[in-house]
DNA sequence: TCTTGACCTTGAGTTAACTCCAAGTAGTAC
DNA sequence: GTACTACTTGGAGTTAACTCAAGGTCAAGA
C-alpha cells in the first residue's frame, strides 16, 4: 500500500483534512511524517490506525476514549491490560447502545405500520397516539 | 395512569427536569398543564409521549427531528404522509447506524482476542498491529 | 515572472443538546 | 412568623467534536 496525501486519506475514508489534523493535534493520530516541503504523509501503519478510528467514531465511540488508548500503546507493554480493558468497556458500551437502536427500531416501525394501516387518521387527537407501547 | 409531578416524571424517564423543561420551551414537549400554583403536571398522555421521545433520544434521534414531527401533529391531518416520510428517514438512519455498529463490535471484539491470545504482545510496534482486518 | 493550487499553522467559531444559576413564589411544618 | 422544600422563570454556561478563517510556504505550469 502507497503512502497517500492529506488529500488522498481525506477521500480514502471520508473525512476532512481538518479534522484529520485535529485528530493528531489532540493526540489521537501519532505524529504525522513530513515530505521536505513540511506535507504529511500517511504510510500504511497509520492508514490501518486511521480506519479503526473512523469506523469506530462511526459508532460514536468517543474522541477521548481513543485518545487514551493511543495514549496507552505509546507507553508500551505495562498499559496491555488497561488497554483490554478500556476495548471491553466500549465494547459494552455498543452492545447497550445496541440494545436502544432496537427498540427505537422496533418502535418506529411500530408507529409507520399504523399511519400504513391507516389507524392514525382515525380522529385520534394529536398526541393520543403515544400509549406506551407493550414491549 | 395518574398525574405526576416534574420529579416524578424525571425518575421515572431518568431524565432531569431542566431538560423536560427545556424540550417544552422548544416545542417537543406541548404546553405542559398546570396546577392552581403553577407547578407542571404530566398526564398519561403526555407520559406517553415524553416515553417515546426518551426512547428516540437514547438512539441519538436528533432533538430538530423531533420537534418538526410534534410541529407537524400540531398542524393535524395534512401533515400525515410528511410524518410517515420522517419516520421512514429515522427509520433508515437507525438501519445504517445499527450496520455501523455492528462493524465495530465485530471490530473490537477482534482486538479483544488478540489480547486475550496474547499476540498482541509479540513486541510489536505501535501501531503495527492496526493493519486493517479483512471484513 | 507570475499565478495557481495544495499544503501548512494558529487560533477562533460553530453546533447540538443539554445543564446550571439566581432570584422568586407557593405550600407545609414547627 | 419563619424555615424548609419543591417548584417556577429567564438567561447564561458547558461540553464534545469538529470546522473554518487568515495568512504563509512551496513547487509546477503558462
Amino acid at each position: 500500500m502507497a503512502d497517500l496525501t492529506i488529500t488522498e486519506v481525506s477521500k480514502k475514508y471520508d473525512i476532512k483534512p481538518d479534522t484529520l489534523r485535529y485528530y493528531e493535534r489532540i493526540g489521537l493520530i501519532p505524529k504525522v511524517p513530513r515530505q521536505s516541503n513540511g506535507n504529511r504523509y500517511y504510510n500504511e501503519g497509520l492508514q490501518g490506525w486511521i480506519e479503526m478510528i473512523v469506523c469506530l467514531r462511526h459508532s460514536d465511540v468517543p474522541v477521548e476514549k481513543l485518545v487514551d488508548y493511543a495514549e496507552m500503546l505509546r507507553q508500551g507493554d505495562s498499559t496491555l491490560d488497561a488497554r483490554e480493558e478500556l476495548l471491553k468497556e466500549q465494547l459494552a458500551e455498543l452492545e447497550q447502545r445496541k440494545s436502544n437502536l432496537n427498540r427505537s427500531i422496533k418502535r418506529l416501525k411500530h408507529k409507520i405500520s399504523l399511519y400504513d394501516s391507516g389507524e392514525i387518521k382515525k380522529g385520534k387527537s394529536y398526541f393520543e397516539e403515544y400509549k406506551i407501547m407493550d414491549d
